[in-house]
DNA sequence: CTTCAGGTACGATGCAAGTCGTACTTGAAG
DNA sequence: CTTCAAGTACGACTTGCATCGTACCTGAAG
């Protein structure tokens, strides 16, 4: 068949888990935005995101969004395309890439909460 | 004021990475599952989840997913309550909650999905 | 008071995951 | 053919995180 050629798991199969996992990342999930963001769901070019990291890295994040479910890899041999697997994402889990599409364009920080009791009515005087 | 006791961020501060962050342990969401299949919202114990790990795991845990903004922690010293922040939830990520009321109880087995290339149309013949 | 169960703080440990360096493959261009 | 860019495979390194052991704190019960 001609279409999927790096194939992830079948439309039914995908598991929370395994896509709130791929979508910890914070550069998996910026190109998840940017992929939902765009209501065409034309194939891009794995380069087309402007990710600060090596192209080995990028590969493996594109496995993990494919292994995922949540894109396909269309293998070229010397070029990749990666397309947005909106229809079975929003079948299984209806409302995600809303979720996603909601969310500010550069992404947010990834600065750490606070650790305790800060304010409020704290335990111990 | 008195309801809320060891905070965490507001409704609108809510960050989505630390969301997906949280949600993707497998205990922290089944304890989300279980907190969003219950409509009444009701105040619970923290060893009202059977979770398979230590005390002090479960601490960490908890932890999490109110630094997530997800659950509030009400101390009592000596005990600790557990309610779902429902409505900030609600508001910040619509359907959310949905995604995770729609999973199986027992939640998915942790299996890691297939690693490449197995069938449909490899691209080396 | 002492005892005890629930919970936390701190540290250590083991494993998973993100990152990159080197080398190899692929297809197009010259 | 050779050259080159894009991508991958393999391995090493490093960070983050889940887990637990020990010790301590808290409030209720005796």
């Amino acid at each position: 068949m001609a279409g999927r050629n790096l194939v992830g798991p079948e439309a039914d199969a995908l598991d929370l888990g395994a896509v709130f996992r791929a979508l910890a990342d914070e550069h998996r999930r910026s190109v998840l935005t940017e992929l939902a963001a765009d209501r065409s769901d034309s194939e891009r070019g794995c380069n087309s995101f402007d990710l600060p990291i090596s192209k080995q890295t990028q590969t493996h994040h594109f496995r993990v969004l494919r292994e995922a479910g949540l894109i396909d890899e269309i293998d070229y041999g010397n070029r990749k395309g990666i397309r947005l697997r909106r229809a079975d994402i929003e079948k299984r889990f209806p409302g995600l890439l809303t979720l996603l599409e909601a969310e500010p364009p550069g992404g947010t920080a990834p600065r750490r909460a606070q650790l305790s009791t800060p304010e409020g009515s704290p335990s111990r005087p």
